[in-house]
DNA sequence: ATAATTTTTCGACTTAAAGTCGAAAAATGT
DNA sequence: ACATTTTTCGACTTTAAGTCGAAAAATTAT
């Protein structure tokens, strides 16, 4: 009752690294129960499918990184800092090999596809306001915040995850954010470095 | 040397109906050469693998939208109307299982990636040089066109392509078009139609 | 034509990996 | 100490992709 919910966490570690390291396809449920020391029955008794326990990574992923960009939210510090804030929370941590360095691997579709998905969900709400109060404040100036803050972050995923990006690109991105957000030009100008 | 070329044709064929139908990942190896009557080792006498063959299907659908499309350009028509014609090109003939029933089913992640991907890579350049003609016309008034004409696609699929969406959520987009390529407002309106 | 060569086809076999299951062992509760 | 629940085990099943060497069919050369 207690033991499991560890040994379940440890898994969740194991499958985290491994699927970072070599991708999710290349590893096999037997690399991860080989790694942990247990048998396959153990593993299954915690995890319904391989599908499942990836769904859990991204979700212990997504919690750690939710939990840091939302301390930013109450600080007394201009919209500006709350955004770059938010965004670093959510950059891949260059401790082990980066996610990026797997997830672009056209073999990681799905693991891309999920991770993406699940970025989106937790940090649409949480841009989303700090935006609304930029719109307080004047610095931004429209409607249907949530839908816009999704769009962006739709366009900056399928615009920098795959690293090879331009200056060019970057500048037409925080064209494209001042005039989506009705923001004056230039405003946006700080996400250049937290981009390059 | 000319039969295989006819028996390739027909594998792909069959194999685009089974991936429309049931979905690539429900679809095996067998599944398709028991529907060709032939066997394993002719299927692999054409195709390196499954995942070419989904490339290739993907290449021959597209290359028959991107014909639709393309004869649109020369068309004598205002460019909306062009815009109009290349979408609609794009847009999956309901025919049989429309492609959107199957490609939005969790498990085709895969599918759902490769033919996104493709689908951009295609409509991209067409598209821009409409909006470049719309351009010299005054209609639009930008630069870093095909850059824009992506962002846009991007969006649209993320919005568009999973079923649920809004009124809301098309006016959206609309004025989000019409921002990013610097068009009057509500010049772009006659997108409406189109998608809904 | 027929022999030589190339293309196409065959299907049994291999490999890899996910997932099942019933029963044993360990932990927990009474 | 006995009963119940949780956890663990690993052999087994299933499914599906991919290999391979050899036969059959089609092409080309002589």
């Amino acid at each position: 009752m207690r033991k499991g919910e560890r040994r379940k966490q440890e898994l969740i570690q194991i499958a985290y690294r491994l699927f970072i390291s070599r991708g999710y396809d290349n590893t096999s449920v037997d690399d991860i129960i080989e790694e942990a020391g247990i048998a396959k029955g153990t593993y299954y008794y915690y995890f319904e499918s391989k599908e499942k326990t990836l769904e859990e990574v991204i979700d212990m992923m997504m919690e750690q990184e939710a939990e840091a960009a939302g301390s930013v939210l109450n600080a007394d510090i201009p919209v500006e800092q709350k955004i770059a804030g938010i965004i670093t929370s959510f950059q891949p941590t260059q401790k082990e090999e980066t996610i990026e360095g797997v997830l672009m691997r056209p073999e990681n579709t799905v693991m891309h596809a999920k991770v993406k998905q699940k970025l989106i969900e937790t940090a649409v709400p949480l841009l989303s306001e700090v935006i609304e109060e930029g719109v307080k404040e004047g610095v931004f100036s429209c409607d249907d915040i949530p839908q816009r803050v999704r769009m962006l972050l739709v366009i900056s995923n399928d615009t920098f995850d795959e690293g090879r990006f331009s200056e060019r690109d970057i500048a037409v991105f925080i064209d494209v954010t001042e005039k989506l957000l009705g923001a004056k030009p230039g405003t946006m100008n700080f996400l250049r470095e937290l981009i390059g």
